[in-house]
DNA sequence: TATATTTGTTAGACTAACCTAACTTTATAT
DNA sequence: ATATAAAGTTAGGTTAGTCTAACAAATATA
């Protein structure tokens, strides 16, 4: 069985080269950087899931998932988000709650707990965030996922989800009037620095590149 | 902040020293053996929960909890008891079911997830095993209660809790129709060790003395 | 009371997960 | 093509939690 910290590894890798992935490999200072160890740390820990066959990896080489390894993350996914439906559905916490204690929660180690779960949440396909909640056999669709930072002047959209999951971030979202399936009008973007003038629901906002490029929109 | 470690020693000399304790202190070995460690083992934790004041100790000594240590320990039982609550009540697990993974959601930290599980759960005060859970102050009613094997034979009780969590004997416990609530009538007792006969919903059964000291009854 | 048994402690070793400091390899920029 | 910078690795060390083997203290027994 895999410790916390490995599953931890796993999920990184998973983010890093699967789940909107920009590139389909990993290296050794950016995932560190994920799970805020140094890289001598990762380093360490690479050596031990090779050995497991959990990833592909080479000296000096890049990262990836071998399809064990994906699976373990899948799983962990999985967990997560349903524990975040779970704590947002039927104990009223908020959105910027729920991933704290979901990273916690990931790690219960029980199959029927989690088959449970999912049946008394009602089987949900997206968790507070929008992210979509793979199923018990580890399928999940990638939807092909917009940001904000890529809408022209003049379009609205609609919000879908979003990247950067800390409190942080989401109460600066929601305190520019946003939440899950918002309706975004662009109305203006600066060419220097890409900051956005947006409308939600009448109150205008100015928002970085930055924050735009961690809002998903359809 | 307590490691999982240390939560698991504290809960184990609670359940030894306060909670249905013969005796108000507990020795280095049954502290071990109840937590499946060698002696040597616990005798490290000792000396480490004494120096954060969590416990009374001094070489060769008895152990017992101070205040401090008290007050972490129940805290530990109640999300324990409110967590196996949430399992049978929400998730349709069984009585033999909950415990173990209780085991492993009674080490999430989180004072808002363990009070917003209270209130959905509307505020229970036994746990599935007919254990009383702690509430928010830490406050716990140590209820006197008999065991099975002093009842005298012809009289009728009632079954409130039980001692022994694990599946094994709880799967047993059902085998022979029982569950919390249930009557049971003493049709007889061995004088030579102890075994007695006794009577549930009119089926008959013959259980040992160790069986007899696991049922908490009134 | 002397001896045997039980209980508890110490010393030394191991693994997982972390670190810093020094080093090597690969990539980037003159 | 070289020099610098960035990325990655290695060596050696720490802490928590575990172990075995040897020892010491306390208790029980004859
Ligand atoms: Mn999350
Ligand atoms: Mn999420
Ligand atoms: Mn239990
Ligand atoms: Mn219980």
């Amino acid at each position: 069985m895999l410790s916390q910290t490995e599953e931890n590894y796993l999920k990184a890798l998973f983010h890093l080269t699967e789940e909107y992935a920009d590139k389909p490999e990993a290296g050794t200072n950016e995932l560190a950087a994920m799970l805020n160890v140094k890289p001598a740390t990762a380093n360490d820990m690479l050596k031990k899931l090779k050995e497991k066959k959990l990833i592909h990896y080479e000296k000096y080489g890049k990262i990836s998932l071998t399809s064990l390894g994906k699976k373990q993350a899948i799983d962990i996914v999985r967990k997560h988000r349903l524990w975040e439906t779970f704590l947002y559905e039927k104990l009223e916490f908020t959105w910027d709650e729920v991933h704290e204690v979901a990273e916690q929660l990931e790690h219960i180690h029980s199959p029927k707990l989690i088959e449970k779960l999912e049946k008394f949440l009602g089987y949900p396909l997206i968790d507070p965030h929008g992210d979509a909640i793979p199923n018990a056999k580890g399928e999940l669709k990638l939807q092909a996922r917009k940001t904000l930072s890529q809408i022209a002047v003049g379009k609205t959209c609609k919000l879908v989800a979003v990247r950067d999951n800390s409190a942080t971030f989401l109460q600066y979202v929601v305190s520019v009037g946003l939440g899950l399936s918002s309706k975004i009008k662009v109305l203006n973007r600066q060419e220097f620095d890409g900051t956005m003038e947006i409308e939600v629901n009448g109150k205008k906002s100015s928002v970085s590149e930055r924050f735009a490029n961690n809002i998903f929109v359809a």
